[in-house]
DNA sequence: ACTTGACGTGCAACCGGTTGCACGAAATAG
DNA sequence: CTATTTCGTGCAACCGGTTGCACGTCAAGT
């Protein structure tokens, strides 16, 4: 018989008969091994990878109350968004030997309440991403285990920011270059921390050129969304629009095409958060994110706080840029040609 | 006092304790209250509210053997296939008050295996997508725990399988309708199960309809890689292109782009598994892919087995079809316009 | 040669629940 | 009015590890 044949699990107290010794022993020649006599480690070493045994993280997390667990709460796993950042997330966990759970909130602060209930009893650590969660159900939750955000800030408790005021501001600087005087900004969900932050970085950026801005406020960020502001956006007198996020801007695109007007001859048009890379036609100007990088952040984070470097009041921000691809492009002359439909190249 | 505000987790002794009651009695109430007088559970039930009382499901899993908690192990995260299944998965689950593990492979069958060591002995079940483990492997870790599969086909493990075999017939179907002679296959990875499937089913419809098929082989499969293989393409006399997977459809549609070849005019192209929605200009044809609901199969399954219905040799297989979008037309009569670059419209 | 200490190992309690069994009281049967 | 269920609850063992403390052995210290 070998590596478990027989289906069932061995316990430590296989190993112990095997091996002739006790529990106490075979545990110890697992975790501090320099305890124990070497010629006695080897053999419950040996007999334990004969029986394919393998330690319960269960009861070990019972007694010893370190899960190895962690949870990662995000709010819309399909969301192109997150992806990377789960990735991210996974792969630094996993050079500690840590396990992450995965929650979907589904946007509702409700199940997010509810996954967190779920969890709390068996991960040493949370991770909430773009929480929609109250502030003060974050400080609660926060006062049961450890806990790390990202994309959202709340004092005192460890964040990590992506900061898209740098790279909004770029592409302001961007289209006032190229000779743009009108902008339009294609909003996210209101409740999200991202989209005030870009709002705002794109106002105050617009006024130094003294660009005049127009805001219009989709339901929800999508590619559907972009497609169906577009007539807001030609009812407008802007030359350039900057959406909340890449599905939008592609949703813009399509919108455009559609009523034969071509970018960025005709119009130009700005992304954020980079998720199409350059897989977009033309291929599209936007902010870069940096998801990856937050995810990376965040679960070092929490793993440091665990290993009682008390984090405290770390705010850790990541700064964006702008990536210039194909859509941006100097305005359509007025008079060369106007804007609307029927007027573009057959 | 109120809900914990302590920030200590409290147990099941401190409600007793608080309820005059033995462990035993508040265990009850919450596992089969109708064993109890009603008034008693009534009074277990508040005071547990009041003090917010969590059931801790780590000592619960130990003493059960039940974890409440499933993995789900799949090759990449960020592949867009992936998503879509990871949140109906998420989604199934949590019906039936199941956590989630995410895993992910990277590929790697070693990372796979080292990933269900981590978690075999905290979850119920185990769910593989796309598993790049032997099938040798994947029995043994099916003896371990109840295991269910995604695209992956090993007897005596009950799977379910994205069969993409209709939906590339009616491809082909539809492109000789149109009236191809000549298509070329751009091949995803040769160890994935999919491939070959896809492959197979091309080849063999295309021979009904005594169409010429050329095949080229990426590396990997993404958008760069189909963008890379463009003159490879251009280099055959194919008409029409079926990809791997829609990244690799859209490489190759920005490849046409850039050298002036119109698209579906002078090249027709077919995508698969549809992750792009109808978000590319022009929007592309693709073959279905089900993913979310072969996730949430995938899930019930798994749930069905623990529940002691013995799944057996269940093979649950979810046929797909044709998405016709505007990716795909005649082909350009020959004499009419050469594809080659310099002759397409400025 | 006798004490002292280091070393290697075992005992048993504990983590926080679950559950088979037993026990006393109330309800029903005879 | 006693005999037998039924009902509600408690006791204590158990799930599979971890760990403080104690014990025995052997080598070094004096």
């Amino acid at each position: 018989m070998q590596h478990g044949a027989g289906g069932k699990t061995h316990t430590m107290a296989d190993v112990a008969k095997a091996a002739g010794v006790s529990k106490s022993t075979v545990s110890r020649a697992f975790t501090q091994p320099e305890r124990l006599g070497a010629e006695t480690v080897d053999r419950i070493v040996k007999i334990a990878q004969q029986l394919g045994y393998v330690p319960n993280h269960t009861a070990r997390a019972l007694s010893t109350g370190r899960h190895g667990n962690l949870a990662l709460i995000v709010s819309d796993v399909a969301n192109p968004f997150f992806p990377p950042l789960i990735r991210a997330a996974q792969l630094q966990a996993d050079r500690s030997d840590f396990c992450v759970f995965l929650g979907n909130s589904d946007e509702d602060p409700r199940q997010e309440d509810k996954l967190i209930d779920r969890f709390v009893t068996q991960v040493e650590g949370l991770l909430l991403v773009a929480s929609r969660l109250s502030a003060e159900r974050i400080v609660f939750h926060a006062k049961r285990r450890p806990m790390a955000l990202i994309n959202r800030d709340v004092a005192g408790i460890p964040r990590v920011l992506i900061d898209s005021t740098t790279g909004v501001r770029q592409a302001i600087d961007h289209l006032a270059d190229l000779g743009h005087k009108h902008i339009i900004y294609v909003s996210g969900p209101s409740s999200s921390w991202a989209n005030r932050q870009r709002r705002n970085a794109l106002k105050s950026a617009a006024r130094l050129h003294d660009m005049a801005v127009d805001v219009v406020s989709p339901h929800v960020p999508s590619y559907d969304s972009g497609r169906a502001v577009v007539p807001e956006i030609l009812a407008s007198k802007a030359t350039a629009a900057v959406a909340f996020d890449d599905l939008t801007a592609q949703g813009i695109m399509t919108g455009m095409a559609e009523r034969g007007i071509s970018i960025p001859d005709q119009f130009s048009v700005v992304g954020c958060d980079d998720v199409l890379g350059a897989a977009t036609y033309p291929s599209l100007t936007t902010v870069s994110n940096r998801s990856d990088e937050a995810g990376r952040a965040g679960v070092r984070l929490l793993l440091d706080m665990l290993n009682g470097h008390m984090a405290g009041d770390t705010r850790l921000v990541l700064d964006t840029h702008l990536v210039i691809r194909n859509t941006t492009a100097s305005p359509a002359r007025p008079g060369f040609h106007s804007r609307q439909a029927g007027t573009a190249i057959g």
